[in-house]
RNA sequence: GCGAGGGUAGCCAAGCCAGGCCAACGGCGCCAGACUUAAGAUCUGGUCUUCAGUAGUUCAUGGGUUCGAAUCCCACCCCUCGCACCA
């Protein structure tokens, strides 16, 4: 309790002396480590899940600081995009839900609300609450190269980045099809859809029948069926339109009319024509000549496809009984189902088989589209085309349908038309999304084979953390493909060769950790001397110093501040941005910057959970970091984020489980204190330095290797257990003087984690300067002591056996008498430890003449050892077997013996004892009598 | 559906890649004892079943390989993340 108070007292003093001495500058006579982090979109108040991500960079930063490297932790933040110009129209409209989340949940006051209006005044405001619970949290941040993307500079940085990715012909205008809203004239995100949001874009053919001097344009997703049309289908109830469609006549349904348009082709109206006027009328196909008879189906949608549709019986079960049924009727007799594809389980027509085996009474019945859905996928992995099929008779489903789109819309007149799989796919607006080809748009070309294979090759000297998210990375890099890197709205970086465009959000963001290098310095620098050439020479060192804007000494001081930071070390990010920043970000940097540039290192973050649920500010289901520092100071909030699991592992928070964390800090601070009166020497010092190098050791590597809970066990939970032991063992409780640099140790192995608490008892004991920049622990070889760790590891272990057997024994206990192993026995042991195949060993063993004359007793024991030596570690084993004094150990200690079990203690040997027991001694496990 | 990762005792979680050091690290929670006027903190012990320090059954589920499997192989179920005009 008096803790929280020191601490709440003391935080803002150790953070004043902090923040100047964070701001990291080239130092030529140190290596240096660049780690970064996804910089946040400020959009709202920071939770607990946002803690970890910049957390655990902090730790690793405090680390290898404290290892002596020059480390550079910079911050800024990412204002560029959409989402807060939707908040702050929806605060000007006094939208109830935006004004309870902001003025509510994220605590704005009132007065800053009202401005909240203004998109920029939203970011700037959360940016700077970032910084100060950043700040609070004791975040190693240089400060001075904040920056939001919006800046002049950067902006001109951006297009730097994008004269060279355009230049390179990796920014193009594409064609593609996307998810639109008319009433908005915007393409719609997953995020931006009220309903509808699984429906997909379907990529259909348009297969062309000639009808007198028209054409009937027929949708389909399996062309090469188009050997099986037996007829067509038209709705009598459909008015069709009589257009011209890029020149050609065709007869489609009004609303076809309205997507063509959206998909860039031009539609002329010339008339109308009734479905009826259509009905049994002959059309003939383009591709294999033949005529067909049209048919009347109800079931025919003018909202989908042309509103026109071809009929293959014996593939497509709804055509198979529309079909039947007219012929049940009596009518069209003469047409009979051709099949085209044959397919492991069916016979001849397979939409036949599947219809009847099911016994699907009509159309409406609810199994169809799981029928189809099951047949068309049987279809496309294992048909195959029979003879009906022409030149493409033997060839596979999935080849065939690529060869004769090949053919349809290269030499047909067919088109690709495409139409959302489900029809309601609604706007947040309330209007319906259709599918709309921008033709005048930007796109990155990720889909470039050869830039993949660049980054590909790039990847493998790439550090992962963990190592599994490689897979996720290859697969990401082979799947990206065009994306769309302009906007019409937002806040950004104009699109240098055509203004009009913004860059959208996640393409300026790509390179950026380059511009943190220099972001404190060309902040100076008006934009306006910004040009192309200034970039090129600081980050690649072309062109002539002397030619520049800007003045040579600051360009070259740039240059070489890039220089000495560059290539970052490590990149910290949530696993949720493996498919697309962070692999954007290789993408770039890929072709941007030469190869000794490169990225060297991501780490991978799992996600966060509150009390076991996603965390979600809409839902209200948030644990503010802020509060959390205020609740539980910033140490214990670190300690918790950090120790709780892995980095990659998903984390939850859960406050009863962060109250314990806070009283371990507390603890330690205790210990720590009092170790300030310890003198003099004790036995069991050279023990306690032998422990502490392992846990350095064992802290530092995990560090290494970004396993900060493996690193808290070592530092925290193991070093508070080798303490236990050692007050233990003293007779008196008083520790020696030894226990003074322990605690020095001791405290900076956790500065990284709990650096307030770290700074203030280095303070506290005595140390001149700041911890975070002493010296991290080295672990001293030297010092390492295996027999005194083997002579305590032995009385651990037979404590423990006593007391066990002291909770057993029925009789009241009076002594407790010890029979160590004899010599005998630790021959035994020394060649059970060294026999490779410890199956056979008996045999080893009884191969000794003077262990074969103890006849069964030996073999006995053999067997024995050779369990005890599977339940023992392996440095003990070899220990042991290199020999061990057990009766001088337990006689040394036979004081703490006595103290631990309350009882007289006698230490005698087995050998010559004729209490049956004494028999089962072995080494490393003395036979433990209570009497 | 597709891609990636994962399922371990009341909870969190290590181990798995390189099979025997595994009844399975550690923490939390819980129980008991010590200390204390008491509470808290701290210390000690316990926490699958059984037991003179042992043994038995466990590591999502079902098979398999092996002298031996939490660890390797196959199948199946469940969870998380991603699946694109977006932070």
């Amino acid at each position: 309790m008096t803790e929280n108070l020191i601490m709440n007292e003391i935080e803002p003093e150790i953070r004043k002396t902090w923040i100047p001495q964070f701001e990291s500058n080239p130092n030529p006579t140190k290596d240096k480590l660049y780690v970064n982090v996804a910089f946040p979109y400020p959009s709202g108040a920071m939770h607990v899940g946002h803690g970890r991500t910049y957390i655990i960079p902090d730790v690793v930063a405090r680390f290898w600081r404290m290892r002596g490297k020059q480390v550079l932790f910079p911050m800024a933040f990412h204002v560029t995009g959409a989402p807060v110009l939707g908040i702050a129209k929806r605060i000007a409209k006094k939208d109830e839900k935006t004004l309870k989340l902001y003025g509510g949940l994220y605590r704005v006051p009132q007065d800053t609300l009202e401005k909240f209006t203004d998109p920029v005044t939203i970011v700037n405001y959360f940016a700077d609450e970032y910084q100060r619970v950043m700040q609070q949290l004791g975040l190693s941040i240089d400060w001075r190269r904040r920056f939001t993307t919006i800046i002049p500079q950067y902006s001109k940085f951006i297009e730097w980045q994008y004269t060279h990715v355009y230049g390179q012909g990796k920014v193009q205008k594409g064609e593609y099809p996307v998810r639109y809203c008319p009433n908005c004239d915007q393409p719609v995100g997953d995020h931006d859809l009220l309903e509808g949001d699984t429906a997909e874009i379907m990529h259909y053919v348009f297969v062309m029948f000639r009808f007198g001097e028209f054409e009937i344009p027929c949708a389909t997703l399996r062309p090469e069926t188009i050997f099986g049309v037996t007829n067509l289908w038209a709705n009598p109830e459909t008015e069709h339109l009589k257009a011209e469609v890029d020149g050609k006549k065709w007869i489609i349904s009004k609303d076809a009319a309205l997507k063509l348009r959206m998909q860039k082709h031009e539609v002329k109206e010339l008339g109308t024509i009734a479905g009826t006027e259509l009905i049994d009328k002959k059309a003939v196909c383009t591709y294999t000549g033949k005529e067909v008879t049209i048919l009347p189906a109800s079931f025919v949608d003018p909202d989908m496809g042309s509103g026109l549709v071809m009929s293959v019986p014996a593939h497509a079960p709804f055509d198979y009984i529309a079909l039947r049924d007219l012929q049940q009727q009596g009518k069209y007799t003469d047409i009979t189902p051709i099949t085209l594809v044959t397919v492991p389980g069916y016979k001849s027509t397979p939409a036949a088989e599947i219809v009847e085996k099911n016994r699907i009474p009509n159309q409406d019945d609810p199994r169809m589209d799981a029928l189809t859905q099951e047949l068309y996928t049987l279809e496309f992995s294992k048909g195959k085309l029979n003879d009906n099929c022409g030149k493409h008779a033997g060839k596979s489903v999935r080849q065939a349908r690529e060869d004769v789109t090949k053919e349809f819309t290269e030499e047909k007149g067919s088109i690709i038309f495409h139409e959302m799989s489900q029809k309601r796919v609604i706007c947040r607006c309330g209007n319906r999304v259709y599918v709309k080809i921008l033709d005048d748009q930007w796109f990155i070309n990720y889909g470039d084979a050869a830039w993949k294979q660049q980054v590909h090759e790039v990847m493998p000297n790439v550090e992962l953390v963990p190592p599994e998210v490689s897979a996720e990375f290859d697969r990401t890099i082979d799947w990206l493909r065009e994306w769309p890197c302009s906007r019409r709205v937002g806040l950004g970086t104009h699109v240098p060769w055509d203004p009009k465009w913004l860059f959208e959000p996640l393409s300026d963001s790509t390179i950026y950790m380059a511009y943190y290098t220099i972001s404190h310095k060309i902040v100076k620098i008006p934009p306006e001397k910004l040009t192309p050439a200034v970039f090129d020479y600081i980050f690649l060192g072309k062109g002539n110093p002397k030619e520049l804007p800007v003045d040579e000494a600051t360009v070259n001081d740039l240059r070489s501040e890039f220089l000495y930071w560059y290539p970052y070390d490590y990149r910290f990010s949530a696993k949720d941005l493996i498919s697309n920043h962070l692999t954007f970000q290789m993408f770039h940097h890929r072709a941007i910057f030469p190869d000794e540039l490169q990225p060297k290192g991501m780490v991978v973050f799992g996600m966060g959970l509150l009390n076991g649920m996603k965390m979600s500010s809409s839902k209200g289901n948030v644990f503010l970091l802020e509060d959390a520092a205020n609740e539980f100071g910033a140490d214990t909030v670190r300690m918790f984020l950090v120790g709780s699991a892995e980095p990659w592992q998903d984390f939850d928070w859960r406050n009863e489980l962060v109250l314990s964390v806070k009283k371990q800090i507390e603890r330690m601070w205790q210990l720590v204190l009092d170790a300030e009166s310890a003198s003099g020497t004790t036995p069991i010092d050279a023990w306690l330095v032998s422990r502490m190098q392992q846990r350095i050791a064992g802290a530092t590597t995990a560090l290494t290797k970004f396993q900060t809970r493996q690193a808290l066990q070592e530092a925290y939970n193991g070093v508070v257990s080798d303490l236990a032991w050692y007050r233990r063992r003293l007779a008196d409780g008083a520790p020696g003087a030894v226990l003074k640099d322990v605690m020095s140790q001791w405290v900076r192995l956790m500065a990284p984690v709990i650096p307030y608490t770290a700074e203030a008892l280095w303070k506290k004991t005595g140390h001149d300067g700041l911890i975070s920049f002493a010296d991290w622990p080295v672990a001293d070889e030297s010092k390492i002591n295996p027999q005194i760790e083997l002579s305590e590891g032995l009385l651990q272990r037979t404590v423990e056996d006593i007391q066990s057997i002291l909770k057993l024994v029925q009789i009241e206990a009076k002594r407790v008498r010890m029979f160590v192993a004899p010599e005998w026995k630790h021959q035994v042991f020394s060649i059970v430890a060294s026999a490779e195949d410890k199956r056979n060993v008996v045999k080893t063993v009884m191969a000794d003449e003077a262990l074969h004359a103890r006849g069964k007793e030996a073999a006995d024991a053999a067997v024995q050892t050779v369990r005890l030596v599977h339940s023992l570690p392996p440095q003990i084993v070899s220990a042991v077997a290199e020999g061990i004094d057990e009766t001088a150990i337990f006689t040394a200690a036979k004081a703490f013996l006595e103290k631990e079990c309350g009882l007289e203690v006698e230490v005698c040997a087995a050998e010559g004892s004729d209490h049956p027991k004494a028999r089962s001694a072995l080494p490393f496990k003395p036979a433990i009598v209570v009497e």
